[in-house]
DNA sequence: GCATCATACTCAAAAAACTGACTAGTCACA
DNA sequence: TGTGACTAGTCAGTTTTTTGAGTATGATGC
């Protein structure tokens, strides 16, 4: 069960609604997990059940109702047990990596066009983080704010965020650049 | 159907047993996936099933008989058509990134001493990489092997999973350290 | 001489994650 | 005046991954 502790995590930073956890766990946001809509619904259905999130309807003029949910002390608890536990050791799954494992044994033009989708595609995430992170710390330097900001916790994660996507966009070009050179060569002969 | 194209992509380096992919898949030495011993070999039945594998017994003395299995020209034209298709995007989904999210609310010493097992075991998985790199290249240099080199599928993968430890090696060194002068600045006060 | 490790697999089940289809009102744009 | 996008969800179902428990044999170490 491990969305159900993101899901608890993400709520230690206030309250929020399934709709926005959802967006929060979509694309770009979420640093530490992705998730669905779906799932986080039931996942948060089950954490209100269990009695470690709290929900409470909002009503609201020209929007759909909303139900807003925020960490009980039980959640708390259970996150900290969590925290105490041995964590499961972390794997990249990645299908372009299982494209390029077989990349000289198949045609290679599609996963350079790939590569290079998903090397803009991390440029962009780059960028996006890069001015998560500014807006995070505001107007003190880094150091500073990791000593004595409060809730760095998404700002961690954040870095690791980057650092993930840079190393991705850096590989996916490499690579990209190292395929075309053997076509060209290739093609040479 | 995931598994199923790494298992593919895995058995074009030639033939393998379950039991032998099983070792791949595990721990260090499958830079592109993970998988337990119990998918793989459900993995191989379907695929043989399915015509994408063809396995051979091979009668053994002194160890029980295996099955080697090799990749059929169908399962190389699923391949090819797995290559061409969209990828996936991929994300990180890390047990430790969730307990950092939440680390400036609850207890963060067990959280810091995971930090630092992972660090560790991420520094030994680069030495790992690295010697593994080292015998695939043999005597020539990097560039030229990665020009006219043979089966360099399995080099590149390794060399997206080297760059991803040591993001992870470094991110956890440093996580640590700022959690641990978070905290000796909260014990001064 | 006994325990443990390595090879080589199998079966069953639970948990986690993903997919697709659907409701229903509001707002902006053309 | 309708077309699509945004908010805010629900329901049902499949696929994928993980977990746990076995089987059987030979080799290795103390």
């Amino acid at each position: 069960m491990a969305l159900k502790h993101a899901v608890l995590a993400a709520l230690l930073d206030g309250e929020y609604s399934g709709y926005q956890l959802a967006k929060a766990f979509d694309v770009g946001v979420a640093n530490f997990w992705h998730a669905l809509p779906q799932q986080l619904y039931a996942e948060l259905a089950k954490l209100e059940q269990d009695g470690l999130v709290e929900g409470r309807q909002v009503v609201q003029e020209s929007r759909p109702n909303k139900r807003l949910f925020r960490v009980t002390d039980a959640g708390r608890a259970e996150l900290e047990r969590f925290a105490e536990a041995p964590p499961k050791p972390s794997f990249i799954r990645d299908d372009l990596l299982v494209k390029v494992q077989s990349a000289d044994r198949i045609g290679t033009g599609p996963v350079i066009e790939q590569l290079e989708e998903r090397a803009a595609a991390a440029a962009a995430k780059i960028e996006l983080l890069g001015a998560m992170l500014r807006t995070m710390r505001g107007p003190v330097d880094e150091a500073e704010y990791l000593l004595r900001g409060e809730r760095i916790g998404g700002y961690l994660t954040c870095l690791r965020g980057l650092a993930f996507e840079q190393g991705h966009r850096d590989w996916c070009l490499r690579i990209a650049a190292v395929l075309k050179e053997r076509q060209a060569a290739r093609a040479e002969r």
